[in-house]
DNA sequence: TCCTTTTAAATGTCTGACAAATGAAAAGCG
DNA sequence: CGCTTTTCATTTGTCAGACATTTAAAAGGA
């Protein structure tokens, strides 16, 4: 299809290319890149071209930079920390832009989350079953804010899948439990089913605290069908703010 | 003078800005921002500043540029195409730098994969199984390179998680898969255990064409114990020099 | 030796300019 | 009038040079 030519910016060719080294092991952790002229002189092009493509690299928190006499930019050990950033701003456009249907996310994330259950019944802590609880308490106040309880939410199913206690777990979901809280946020302004969720948390934590992995299981089922059922009900009356539909 | 700030970069901050723009929807898909002047006078830096905080955009796929008359800068679509390579960069990375263990990443990436066994068996269609089996009979080729092999391997598993029909799921999985990529050379390349992988990888097939989940849950969990075993054999021996090993 | 000052190197930022692409308006022509 | 060609203004891409700021190492003095 696309056999366009040599078009792309110099920048990015540059970007691509030190990314390429990265990825390839050639450039390890920590290692300092060559100053901007000398890259500007490596390349033949100008510093402010070598600079645009370091920012895009940065922008991946492929590098970091540090000014001063032993400054440059360094190959950087990517954190989750960063890896959560991207992943929430990939998957939160994504659904926004929707190229995601509602109810494909929700059949993603719980599918995800059920695979976590087993994990969590096996290595849940004491700390893991008071932060879901703490969130269940607080969706509980009848004067929390809509933006709140959706926050509570995702922060009690963070809880859960933290429980499994691996981190790429934890890192994946995160991007759409992040990334389907506009949507969630939609279905609890209408339909505010309040009780019902916090209910069903609670009926979650109470197996994750018996480590019975099927109930999770199961419980999780019944929630990912209450959503989506929800979430029906929400779509087929067309609210005024919805995004127009585009064909690919 | 605001003080109160760290020294984040200029055109980081005009990133985060715009980022933010986009991310509430005030500016929607398609959306043309101000030229690179405008928004050099809006946010009163130079133009080259605004620029390099483009590019950062432009790295996340955020915005896209065009050149002419009627271009700029505009908000972009993101397509799975984009999130797919944006999430196996990153994966490949949190591997590869050895924040990640390689039972971690195995365990998760099994944990992921029967998340999507289910969804599989019930949609999983005839071209689903055919890729399957073209893989399975391109490993079975005795001359078939190590890369080559664990290529194969990353698309008979890419295979199976599309078969769920749930892009969502294909582009959570497709960071795991491609970034264990070089571990999983790494056994294979030790250990060859071709036929052993091939065999699960018919039982896989199988159990799917039957549309058995708790089959293909079996497995997938055997492959996992078997593919922990061959990593903890590798990982007891030095892989870097052939000196012996210190036991303990 | 320890502390202060100087200095060099590197990134961050600005100014100005030119090149290249591109669509639209203007001009020319049947 | 309708169509084609030319011109042109706008915008991004790239370059050159300069100055500011930060930082650590070197130099120097008590």
């Amino acid at each position: 299809m696309n056999s366009s030519k040599q078009n792309p910016d110099l920048s990015a060719q540059i970007a691509q290319q030190i990314r390429d080294s990265i990825v390839a092991g050639e450039l390890i952790v920590d290692a300092r890149l060559p100053s901007e002229s000398e890259l500007a002189a490596q390349f033949s092009v100008s510093r402010p071209t070598v600079r645009e493509a370091l920012k895009r690299l940065a922008a991946q928190s492929l590098i970091r930079t540090q000014r001063g006499a032993t400054g440059g930019a360094f190959v950087n050990r990517i954190t989750f920390q960063e890896a959560y950033g991207q992943q929430i701003t990939t998957s939160t456009l994504l659904v926004s832009m929707n190229e995601v249907t509602f109810d494909t996310a929700c059949e993603a994330r719980f599918a995800l989350e059920r695979a976590c259950a087993a994990l969590a019944c096996a290595r849940r802590s004491a700390d893991d079953l008071a932060t879901m609880r703490t969130e269940i308490f607080r969706q509980q106040q009848p004067d929390l804010s809509h933006e709140a309880f959706c926050a509570s939410d995702v922060a009690f199913h963070r809880a859960l899948v933290d429980a499994a206690a691996n981190p790429v777990l934890s890192y994946q979901l995160a991007g759409v439990l992040e990334g389907l809280q506009p949507l969630m946020n939609m279905i609890t302004y209408h339909a505010r089913p309040r009780s019902d969720l916090a209910a069903a948390h609670i009926r979650i934590t109470d197996a994750l605290e018996a480590r019975d992995a099927p109930r999770v299981d199961q419980e999780l089922d019944a929630l990912r069908q209450f959503t989506i059922n929800l979430g029906a009900a929400i779509q087929t009356r067309p609210q005024q703010q919805t995004a127009q539909a585009q064909p690919r």
